[in-house]
DNA sequence: TTTATAATTCAATAAATGTCGAAATATAAA
DNA sequence: TTTATATTTCGACATTTATTGAATTATAAA
């Protein structure tokens, strides 16, 4: 049995779309690199709230938010509210299998 | 200096559209994934022509002709005219650019 | 040269996407 | 309870995308 999640083919167009629009790449990477420690570290610094998400970003919060809901549907990243608040992070165990998407243990 | 081609967000972004339709993905797969090698051998089954990548997928050939216009855009796939056939191929350099962006060296 | 094959370009069209602002919902603070 | 903050949903609109068939271009074969 793998250790990564199973993902068909169209579970993995999905997720090349979620990363395909800039906006959302951008937010994404946010969310995965966390300084010098590589992507997808679990420490506080990698979860952060909608609003946060899209300062400095030039667009709508209702903007954010449709891009945040289209990297949760593809499995991307993980939602939990605190308060008032929508926290959002990557979903590390997604990560090893798009990784295992590109070194080839996924076949047709 | 990295062994990578240097890719930058709106590259990666490019990269994830071309993958992000099912008909693009498969194509991609098809030249990626020689039986058990695994991604991005170099050998004569990862090469084909355009008319046989587009068999067996229900679409017309000036769709696949713009589906492969598209992956050679984002810089996936090469191509080289042999008579009157087009091969194609992918790029086993961008490959490992994609493969490093998601172990992280990619940073913003 | 004429005919056949492979692939691309073009024009048209339907569907999907990204964006916003206004209205609604959920929670917290006064 | 009233007010403020954070986020989502909705409706509208402009842009982009996927698709096709017809016409065109490039090469090979007869």
């Amino acid at each position: 049995m793998s250790k990564y999640k199973t993902i068909d083919m169209q579970g993995y167009a999905d997720i090349f779309k979620a990363l395909s629009n800039p906006h959302r790449l951008k937010i994404f990477m946010k969310l995965a690199c966390c300084g010098s420690e590589g992507i997808a570290c679990k420490s506080d610094k990698a979860c952060e709230c909608v609003g946060d998400l899209g300062s400095n970003m030039g667009i709508a919060p209702s903007t954010i938010s449709h891009h945040l809901k289209e990297l949760h549907r593809s499995g991307l990243i993980c939602t939990r509210r605190n308060g008032q608040r929508i926290e959002c992070w990557v979903d590390p165990e997604i990560l090893e299998s798009i990784c295992s998407f590109f070194t080839c243990k996924a076949k047709e």
